[in-house]
DNA sequence: GGTATATGGCAACCATTTCCGATATAGCCA
DNA sequence: TGGCTATATCGGAAATGGTTGCCATATACC
C-alpha cells in the first residue's frame, strides 16, 4: 500500500504538502496540487485511517454493541441510529455479544481502546455485573439504551416500562375485565420487573383481585408462554384478559387459548408489549394489541446524545425517557 | 486517557519495558514487572489499539458490509461469521449500506483504510457498477458472498442458484405438474437471473410448456407477488404449480391462491427459495416447501477464506459453491 | 527598499513496538 | 583475587503513517 511519503516522493514535494491537499487546505500552488493529485490517482492512494485518527485524536465513528444483532426486534433501533449518525457525519459500526456477556464486554473494550469516538450499548442484560459499572465509569463518551442501573448518572435512553404496563393494564380494566393475568419476562431483567410493577400498581389502584399464581414467567419466549398458559387452562383456570410483557409470549398465549376453544378478544382480551410483529402474513393473524416502543426515536436519541457528549465533553449526563404508545389491534378493542 | 509514557513515568522505567509486560515478553525483572503492573492498574490503563495496529500492521479484526443488516434472512449468515471469527481469534464488526450502494461503498472504503485486516461483503447488489471492480482489484484481503461478477478471479462464496432452481422445478415436474409458473426477483440481480435460468432449463429438458407470460417478476416482495398473481388469476389463468424465486413472494402467491378458492398443494403446489420462514406462529401456516440456503456454512466459509487470505497472502483466489437443499414442507409434497 | 502575501519544508507529535547497543551482574577459571 | 565471558536487564531511537505549527524563502506590490 502506498503511503503519503510515496506520494510526496513521486510529486517531488514534502509530506506536508500532500497532507494539505488531502485535507484540502490552502497554501498549495496550483501546479503542485495538480502533481500531487496525479500521484494520488496513479498509486490509487488512500490515507491510512489509523494514522490519521492517531494524529487527530478523532475517528469520526460510533461503535454499537448489541445484546444480539440477530433479532428483528432491534431493526428500527438500528435504522434510527444509522440515519442519525449518517446525518451527523459519523460512521457507525455494530457488533453483537450474542447474549453472552463475556463476549459483549470484550467488544466494549474493543471499541473503547481508541477505535471509536464513543459507543452505544443496547440491552437489558448489560445491567448485570461489575463490568457494567466499569463501563459507565470509564472516561470515553458512552450511552446506554434500555439497560439501567440505579444510583448512577450517565447518558441513558429509557422506555417508561412501568408507565406503559400501567397504561396497558388500566386499558384492560376499563374494558370491564377483572381476571387479568400477566406474563412476565425473565425477572433478572429490570424491563420485566418494571412492567410487572406497572401491572401490579394498576391492579391495586383499581382494587382488582391480584392472584400471584396468575403472574406467570415465560422469559419472553413464545413456546414457554404457550406451555405455561396451557397448563393453567388445563387446571380450569381461565382469565378474561391477559397482559403479556412482550409480544412473543403474547402469541404463545393466543395459541394456547385457541387450542382450548377460547376466543380472542371475546373471551380473553390480550395486550402485548413491544410491537414486535411477525413479518409475513400479517393479514392472516388477529393483529395484536400492544404497547409500541418508539425504537427508531430511541436510536436517534442515543446517537444524538452520544455525539453531543463527544463534541461537547462538558455536557453533563443526560437521561431521555420515552413513553410507549397503545396500539389497538384485534386482540383487544 | 493514560498513555504508555504515563505508566513508564509512574513506574520509573522506559516505555520499552512497559510494552514488554503488556505483551508479556521476557526481559523484565520481577520488581519492575510488579511496579509496572501496579501503575497500569492504578491508572486503569488500556493500550491504544490504533497506535498498536499502526505499529504492528495488524488489527486482528474483520469488517463486514451487508446490503442490509435489518433483514432476518441474514441472521444465520451473521451467526456463521461470528462463531467462526471468534474461533479463529478475530474481532468482527458489521455495517450496512441500507440497500444504498453509495453508502455501502463508503463503508467498503472505510474498512479498507487500514481499519481491518480484511473484509467480507455480502449482497447481490454489490455486483453493480464500477466500484465493485475497484473493490476486487484493491490489494487488501477480501471475500464476496453471493455477489458475482463474470471473468474475474477473487475470493467468492456462492450458492448454486441455477442448480437449485433446476432441482426445484424438476421436483414439481416429477410430481406430474405441467403448468408451472415462476415468480422471479428483481432481474438486475444475478440471483434472479440464475434461478430463472435453472427453471427454464428444467422446463426445456422436460419438454414442458414454457409460456413467457407465466414468468412474473415480483422483486422478491410478498405484496407485489400477491398483486401480480391475483391479476393473472382474475384473467382465469391458473397454474398447477409455482416455483417462487424466494420465500417472501411465495407467501404472496399462497395468499392470492387462497383468496381465489384454490387449495395448496392440492390445486397448486408451491416451492419457494431461501428457507426464509416467518418467525412466529409457524404452526398455523402451511409450512412452505423450499430450497434451503446453507447460510451459516456460507458465513463460516467466508470467514475461513478471508482469514486464509490474511494469514497467507500467497494463497490464490478461492471460490466455494454451496448446493441448496430441498426442504419438503406442506405446500408441495 | 520595505512590506505583505503566497508557498514550501522541517520537525515535533500522536501511542505504540522492536531492534540494538549499553550496562550490570554472575559465574567461571587461572 | 583479578579478569574474562555469558546472561539478564534496560533504555535509546527509529519506525508505523499521518497532521500541523512555525519558520524560511520567494514573489508581488507600493
Amino acid at each position: 500500500m502506498a503511503t503519503i511519503s510515496d506520494i510526496a516522493n513521486k510529486a517531488n514535494v514534502s509530506r506536508s504538502l500532500v497532507s494539505r491537499v488531502l485535507n484540502n487546505r490552502s497554501g498549495v500552488s496550483p501546479e503542485n496540487r495538480k502533481k500531487i493529485l496525479a500521484a494520488i490517482k496513479e498509486y490509487n492512494y488512500k490515507p491510512n485511517a489509523l494514522a490519521r485518527a492517531l494524529s487527530n485524536q478523532k475517528t469520526q465513528t460510533i461503535g454499537v454493541v448489541m445484546d444480539d444483532l440477530c433479532d428483528k426486534f432491534v431493526f428500527d433501533l438500528i435504522k434510527g441510529m444509522q440515519d442519525t449518525s449518517e446525518k451527523l457525519g459519523y460512521n457507525i459500526i455494530f457488533c453483537s455479544g450474542r447474549a453472552n456477556n463475556e463476549v459483549k464486554f470484550r467488544y466494549v473494550d474493543y471499541f473503547m481502546q481508541g477505535r471509536t469516538d464513543g459507543m452505544i450499548a443496547f440491552g437489558s442484560r448489560l445491567s448485570d455485573g461489575d463490568v457494567f459499572k466499569e463501563m459507565i465509569e470509564q472516561p470515553n463518551p458512552f450511552v446506554l439504551i434500555e439497560g439501567y442501573i440505579p444510583d448512577h448518572e450517565f447518558n441513558n435512553i429509557q422506555l417508561d416500562n412501568v408507565g406503559g404496563a400501567y397504561k396497558a393494564t388500566k386499558h384492560l380494566l376499563e374494558l370491564g375485565r377483572k381476571k387479568i393475568w400477566h406474563v412476565t419476562g425473565d425477572l433478572h431483567f429490570n424491563v420485566s420487573l418494571d412492567r410487572r410493577e406497572g401491572f401490579l400498581t394498576a391492579m391495586r389502584d383499581a382494587h382488582a383481585d391480584i392472584n400471584e399464581t396468575n403472574i406467570v414467567c415465560a422469559d419472553f419466549e413464545e413456546e414457554l408462554a404457550y406451555k405455561r398458559i396451557s397448563a393453567l387452562l388445563r387446571d380450569n383456570k381461565v382469565p378474561d384478559a391477559c397482559f403479556a410483557g412482550a409480544d412473543k409470549p403474547a402469541y404463545g398465549v393466543i395459541r394456547a387459548l385457541y387450542e382450548n376453544g377460547l376466543r380472542v378478544p371475546e373471551d380473553v382480551a390480550i395486550i402485548g408489549f413491544d410491537d414486535d410483529r411477525p413479518d409475513t402474513f400479517d393479514m392472516l393473524f388477529p393483529r395484536l394489541t400492544t404497547m409500541r416502543q418508539p425504537l427508531y426515536e430511541m436510536g436517534k436519541a442515543g446517537v444524538e446524545t452520544l455525539v453531543r457528549s463527544i463534541e461537547n465533553p462538558d455536557w453533563g449526563p443526560t437521561r431521555v425517557v420515552f413513553e410507549p404508545e397503545l396500539i389497538i389491534g384485534q386482540t383487544c378493542p
